[in-house]
DNA sequence: ACGGTATTTCAAACAATGTTGAAATTTTGC
DNA sequence: GCAAAATTTCAACATTGTTTGAAATACCGT
């Protein structure tokens, strides 16, 4: 382990915390090159706010089951519908978050639409 | 293929919905044993309650950072709070979503509590 | 054009989550 | 025991997400 931190815990640069932060995390941090190295290793923000909308698309259990549904066929709404039993703008709701977050999308198909998985929605399931 | 669907799409079986769902999907639809065929493929509620719930707990920008700097070192809270820039209590909300999701684990070292991630936790990071 | 089926849209009610600042708790060093 | 630092808890509030039922839209067969 390179010893680039000798000298006293936080008086080589001036960090906003007190005096001793512990031992342990102190001699880490250093060697990743003090708050600022840490920063540098953080995803952007941008990245960070798009990965938050993926998982909260997926934050829910009737979404879930949908796209569970989906990884086996595509499906029409009314037959979504028919298997979690719960009212028709409900679904729509939630097909619609699923949709806005690129998990799903929709075919009109004569009277009906039929929805499938996407690239990225595929890729959930899968994990 | 195998043959298990022949007749009419929704004549064999009372499915609860009107008549004539698009030809291609009642077929597939069939093959995998109708509606019922298709629910019993699909996780049971009890994991899809725990997926979403796991879910829930990424579902934030300020939560995936601090996952992010976890997975980097164990780290205080008051390093964690230099970083993010936010108030001590919003800070503790949100490290408690994330102990109560199992992500995350807090020792008490003297004066400070050290966070780290958990199995889980590191394991969300891998993707 | 009409009547019917499938699906979405809308606004209002409701529920869950996130934020804020002040007060409480825990631990240490004296 | 007391004061100071780190962290959490609490209650009020603000924001966001979900549910509901009614009305709108889109498409098809006649």
């Amino acid at each position: 382990m390179p010893d680039t931190c000798r000298g006293e815990t936080s008086s080589r640069t001036q960090e906003p915390f007190a005096s001793g932060i512990p031992e342990e995390i102190a001699a880490s941090l250093c060697s990743c090159g003090g708050i600022a190295g840490l920063e540098n290793l953080l995803p952007p923000d941008a990245e960070l706010e798009r990965f938050s909308a993926l998982h909260r698309a997926l934050a829910d259990p009737i979404r879930l089951k949908i796209l569970a549904m989906l990884g086996i066929q595509p499906l029409c709404v009314c037959v979504i519908k028919t298997v979690l039993g719960i009212a028709d703008s409900k679904l729509s709701y939630h097909l619609g978050v699923l949709k806005k977050a690129g998990l799903i999308i929709g075919e009109q198909q004569g009277n009906w639409i039929i929805y499938s998985l996407t690239g990225e929605g595929a890729d959930c399931l899968g994990r």
